[in-house]
DNA sequence: CTAAAATTTAGAATAATTCTAAAAATTATT
DNA sequence: AATAATTTTTAGAATTATTCTAAATTTTAG
């Protein structure tokens, strides 16, 4: 886990260790702020708000979590980093994956002058 | 304009005549609340907060404007209706239409069960 | 081991938005 | 037109998510 953040730029506490831990399992997920504190609190981990957000936004910012905008209000952080976009459940405040070859996107419109594309974000609101 | 609001079920009264007035001109824009707050404030319209939200979020609703979110925190609505796509400007925080037959998107994913799209919001953030 | 630097933290501050309930405007009824 | 009923508007309070601040703690460097 040290040598992902190290490799990411991110000197390994311990509070970040921790909230490394409980995102990078394996698994894909789309945690909130609120669900990362209540992640933490079930593992006993001590922390405060202002950390988990620091914490998250660090790691969005080193391009260990991808941060996702789908409602004003709350963000969603992504722990799946290869391409691929989003259902987003309207009733349920909820995202889901979708694999970038469920979908295919040609002939990108020409850029404004000066700029470079950062990301492309699909949403598919269901 | 009157029957622009009729024809949504929106009720015609005088800040709604007014912040439709400042909005459907014929030119598509993005505004943020406050953009319409200093709009109306421009031209002497006598209104508050609470009733700048009130409405754009009515005509929201009413399929009147789009409620478009590309970051927590602040809403633009967007008064072009019809089917395009945005680019996002990270550094000035501003939104510009791009045309739909400009992206070619074309196999879209099996929804889940019971589900039927809402939208498709593809934003590129440059 | 100690000093310097970086991180963490609790709580205050901020910003966008929604809520509340009273006042004003609009619509319906006589 | 006058009055009653309903809807809308409003100012300010409340809420929510997030960021800021400055002191305490942890981590790193010497």
């Amino acid at each position: 886990m040290d040598s992902m953040l190290n490799k990411h730029g991110i000197r390994p506490t311990k509070i970040r260790r921790a909230i490394a831990e409980l995102l990078f399992d394996g698994t894909d997920k789309h945690v909130s702020v609120d669900d990362v504190i209540d992640l933490a609190r079930a593992q006993k981990i001590k922390t405060s708000v202002a950390s988990v957000y620091n914490t998250l936004n660090q790691f969005a910012v080193a391009g260990l979590l991808r941060k996702v905008t789908v409602e004003q209000g709350r963000a969603f952080f992504d722990t799946n980093l290869s391409e691929h976009h989003h259902f987003y459940f309207e009733d349920e405040e909820r995202l889901e994956d979708i694999p970038v070859d469920a979908i295919n996107i040609s002939g990108l419109p020409k850029l404004p002058k000066g700029r470079r594309i950062k990301s492309i974000d699909v949403t598919i609101r269901i």
